[in-house]
DNA sequence: TATCAATATGACAACGCTATCATACGACGC
DNA sequence: GCGTCGTATGATAGCGTTGTCATATTGATA
């Protein structure tokens, strides 16, 4: 059924190899003898073997996308962007899930190199800061890159946004409509995100002089339900917040569900900002104020070093933005 | 680097051939000669080559999973379940988005392949119902699975839920709740299951003797704005519907906005209900009534039959089942 | 004891491509 | 006219598996 090399070949009237210099777009082919072999890639509608080439070459034309993330909306857009790049490069994408925290992690990623000669590795987070991975692909020289790394930033290439700067843009932007009592809900403990995003929200505080009352900040994990159990806690205070920055829009969600339960108008008595700008961010009531990451724009940026992989390490910093919507206003005047 | 069979052989003192039937767990091995063999390929952290594999041989451990599909939820699920079934027959799986819609979607799945060799396909809505698609795996004699296929029923295996049913069922209910006016928000045109679910809400009418009333259906799209659209047609008819069931989470998260936004109170002055029960529809104020569809267990369901690979045709049915919160109540006494 | 089937193993070609090396052809300078 | 260089092409040997066929060993049966 499928055509051969050897049939184009045929076809064009030259040696196996020379189509091959086409297909590779290698130097040293006349003009005239690259579009015969066109011609005849195109009338038997040839696609190369994937498998032959990994075998008989270096390059095997395929990269893995690595990921562990429990939010579908981010996976989905990590996976569109590094998808475009990909077809752009006329290369397959591996999409692999896996468990950052599993000890087999490093085993399954060298097992899935051994098996598929996969050319380069995205990362992301948090499979981003699991050492083990890292180790493995450095051991065995693929080059790799990493979407939104916490730790180790000069290890390798990379592409992030600045957490700090935009969880300091929000809060700063809850401060200036007039909010003291900010309550901050904090991301999963294994994303370095978290941390980062807390950073920013007290260096707002810091530089507004505002002091930093730990009683505000809640554990979450990026989940709703974790959003929900914060919310509960922080309005059950003596002194409630006026104002609640969630680490994640899906916290958010936890947080407004908790306000609406109690019969609180938002944003009347209590503002509600999250992270992120999924979908979801403006199809809860009110339209969420949050911070839009650039999750398919720094996924399409990965593909992109990792393509150009000059030997250095390089860092591409992506724009965050804050998108105003309906779920924020000034504190209720007492 | 990397061990190949040849090392493992040498190890375990047999040919390669032998090494080879251990792996494909073959007949004809003495105990005595698989174990020696299975030692050797622990010590040496052997991994076969898939490439090497498929160019020797006739099977590629590759499968393929096609779509197209603007939900990240819905693909985020049936890529789990699709994930989970191929761990466990180690197999590694190809995800592949596509244009239902594009012209050149046939040559998209031939060229993936040819280049792949990929030993079968999984089709999910609303490719299943790509005729060009259909007929190249069938010229090349790929097996498939379709999950949710709305045409030609008996073409293919298949899983999929009954959509009629679910409808109806639904329907139903919110008769059962006292509603005579109920709107519909009907899905995307591409989507066969758009019908079904509409045809669904139409035989319960039916079977309850209310009339049904064209003016209460309205087109959408599945996405968050067709929904909101819909919704305000219909809450600026003369004699609005007491409730309204879109066709999907996200159609009636925009149902949900727009009540809010004209001051009405779900469920008091309006039931609200969707379909499928994304993760949206608990994270929504008030948490939504829905239907939940088996999505994960239904690709997991299809890879397995792609597996299980009798010549047979089999359709699997799985169950779908209401999920009742706080977006229903009986209509508001007049 | 001879014969046969069932079991167990190995030698070697083949899969479709790329890498390596060899070769052929002008154009150029001396 | 001869070596030399840059360009263009081909012949052939693998890459790491599996398929095919051949061969060896066993135990049961005639």
């Amino acid at each position: 059924m499928a055509s051969t090399i050897k049939d184009v070949s045929a076809l064009a009237g030259v040696s196996m190899k020379t189509v091959s210099r086409v297909l590779n777009k290698e130097r040293y082919v006349s003009e005239k003898t690259r579009l015969r072999v066109e011609r005849a890639v195109a009338e038997l509608n040839f696609r190369p073997s994937v498998a032959a080439r990994i075998l008989a070459g270096k390059r095997s034309y395929q990269i893995a996308l690595i990921y562990d993330n429990h939010s579908p909306h981010y996976i989905h857009q990590i996976q569109t962007g590094v998808w475009a790049r990909c077809i752009e490069e006329g290369v397959r994408l591996l999409a692999q899930p896996s468990d950052a925290a599993s000890p087999n992690l490093a085993r399954e990623i060298g097992g899935l190199i051994d098996q598929t000669q996969v050319d380069g590795v995205i990362l992301s987070s948090p499979v981003t800061d699991a050492p083990g991975a890292l180790e493995e692909l450095e051991q065995r020289g693929i080059p790799y890159v990493r979407i939104s790394p916490g730790t180790d930033y000069d290890r390798s290439s990379s592409v992030s946004m600045d957490d700090v700067q935009a969880a300091d843009d929000m809060t700063s932007h809850l401060i200036a409509l007039g909010h003291q009592r900010i309550g901050f809900v904090v991301g999963h403990a294994n994303h370095t995100a978290s941390d980062q995003r807390l950073f920013g929200y007290r260096r707002a505080l810091d530089k507004a002089g505002l002091t930093f009352e730990p009683k505000y900040v809640r554990p979450g994990a990026f989940d709703f339900s974790s959003g929900e159990a914060a919310g509960d806690v922080l309005l059950d205070l003596a002194q409630p917040p006026t104002a609640i920055f969630a680490s994640n829009d899906d916290m958010a969600a936890g947080v407004l569900t908790v306000a609406h339960r109690r019969g609180m108008s938002v944003p009347r008595d209590l503002s509600v900002v999250g992270f992120d700008d999924t979908a979801l961010a403006s199809q809860l009531w009110p339209p969420l104020t949050t911070v839009r990451q650039p999750t398919r724009d720094l996924a399409y940026a990965a593909a992109g070093l990792l393509f150009d992989a000059a030997d250095e390490v390089v860092h591409r910093r992506l724009p965050h933005e804050l998108v105003l919507r309906a779920s924020t206003a000034g504190p209720r005047k007492p």
